[in-house]
Order: structure tokens, then C-alpha cells, then sequence
DNA sequence: AATGTATTGCGAAATTTTTCGCACATGTGT
DNA sequence: ACACATGTGCGAAAAATTTCGCAATACATT
């Protein structure tokens, strides 16, 4: 059951129209750098329809586009595997380096801090769930 | 100055990489779920290379690859993308969300601390600059 | 040294993805 | 009603990517 990746323009499109929330060909045609043209954002829209990926519905005769999960689901997912993939799947960690790149560093209490708040939040739930 | 994302199977075998940190390509294939041959590992790298994402040396007679950048840099780099899209840049909202998943949500009170402890850091940077 | 195994170099076939053109429909303004 | 702008439907050309085969080379094992 593992779900197959999306392609660079399928990726690309998907992003702006998750960004948008919802929206027609042309607007996502507008939010995208390189945009091709607009035949061809919506026949990669029809494909990632197939692929279950976004769902339309009619405004006259327009088709409104959005993605079929909701981004809450799709963020909660990226962040899982990036954490997963680049912080070991600690989020206190991420959290840390956040702030390398723009030299805003967290400092060791603060992160102490941070992960005692996590923890607390994890054993209240197992505890909660018995 | 714009980075053009990779396609499906480059991101794949970029991310098997990522993951050893370094590697032949034997290694790499043996994690990668559904691996092509040998040789289509070894072509893919070599356009990795190509692009600047790859680097190799060698051992022996075998080429040991790794990633271009560092792993703590494309984390960061990763994460940003990740919360600027999905928890329009808030760290904290996305922290929040982390846990929606798995049912384990942090409270209120747990998040305000989390912001202040974030604040503190930035403010207490801004200061250090000046 | 002879044989078998693993690795790289090169190049091209096969597949997938992207791109768009053309036909047709629908609404809009004159 | 007519011309025009803006949509969709369908299909196929073009481009990009993926895949691997074959040859050559080095290494290890007997």
C-alpha cells in the first residue's frame, strides 16, 4: 500500500494548488514560476485527478480544483517525513536547527524546555488512551 | 538563482543517500523498496553528479557517493520548505500539528510556552546583533 | 595463471511525462 | 444574431527520464 510519488511538474502543480486552497486553471497557472501552458496545467490537473490526488467541482462552467486531502493531513505528513528522514524523528531537534540557517539559534535550556513540553504531551496521552 | 527539483527517481536515490550519509552503489540499492538495476542506480548518480547534488570518491575501484551539501543544511533547508508551505512559516503551529497523527496534541498552554521559548530566542538574536 | 565476480564506461532502447494543437461548447458584449 | 473570448475533451507529438545491455577492467579465489 505504498503510494507512489508524484513527478516534478505533477509535484509542482499540486503545490500551487495547495497553496491556493482551491482554484481554477488560471490561477494556478499564475501561481507557478515556469508556468507551461494552459492546456497543459490542466491536463496534468486531470492526471493527478486519476491519481486521487485532487478532486474538481463546476462554477458555471469552470472546474474549481482542490486537493483531496485536506493540507492539514498533507502538512502533519511532510513534516513526519522530513523529521523522519532529517532529524533522526526527533522534532525537538528540527526545532533546534530551525533557526541555524538565519542564525537565530535556540539555546540548550530552551531546548530542554521544548522537549519536556513534548514529553509531557506524549505520557499524558499514552495515559489517557489506557 | 532558482533550483530545479528533481524527478521521482533522482529524489529517491538522493533520499537513500541521505540516509547512509555515504554509499556505494550496491548500498544504495539495497534501500531503496522497489530498486532498479545495478546499473540504472549507478546512471541515475551519475546525473546526480552532473547537477551538482553528488559527489564521489573513490575506494579501491569502487566510487563512494555522497550528498553535495550536508545533511544538516538540507534538513534545514527541507523543514523551511515544509513549514512555509503547510503552517504558513509558523515552527510552532507546525509543532502543534506534529502530533494530530498519532492523537498525542499538545495543549494550549504546552504551545504558548513553545512560542515563548521560540520568541525568547529570536528576540534575544535580534539583540546579539545590534 | 585461470576463472569467476564485481565494478565502471558508454550508449541507446523503452517508458514515462510533459507539452500542446484542434475541435467543440458556452457565455459575453455589440 | 454574430463575433469573440474563455472553457473543456481528446489525442498525439515532443521531450525527458529511466532502464539496461555489452564491453572493458580490476580484484579475489583457487
Amino acid at each position: 500500500m505504498t503510494e507512489r510519488e508524484l513527478t516534478r511538474r505533477q509535484r509542482q502543480i499540486m503545490d500551487a494548488l495547495i497553496g491556493l486552497g482551491e482554484g481554477t486553471v488560471s490561477e494556478i497557472v499564475d501561481r507557478i514560476e515556469d508556468p507551461p501552458s494552459y492546456n497543459t496545467v490542466r491536463k496534468i490537473l486531470s492526471i493527478l485527478e486519476d491519481l486521487g490526488q485532487v478532486v474538481h467541482s463546476t462554477s458555471g462552467r469552470k472546474f474549481i480544483f482542490r486537493p483531496k486531502r485536506s493540507a492539514e493531513l498533507l502538512g502533519s505528513q511532510a513534516l513526519r517525513k522530513v523529521v523522519g528522514m532529517f532529524f533522526d524523528g526527533s522534532i525537538e531537534r528540527a526545532v533546534a536547527t530551525y533557526f541555524s540557517d538565519s542564525k537565530t539559534k535556540l539555546t540548550d535550556q530552551q531546548i530542554a524546555e521544548l522537549r519536556a513540553i513534548i514529553e509531557n504531551a506524549k505520557s499524558r496521552t499514552k495515559r489517557e488512551n489506557k
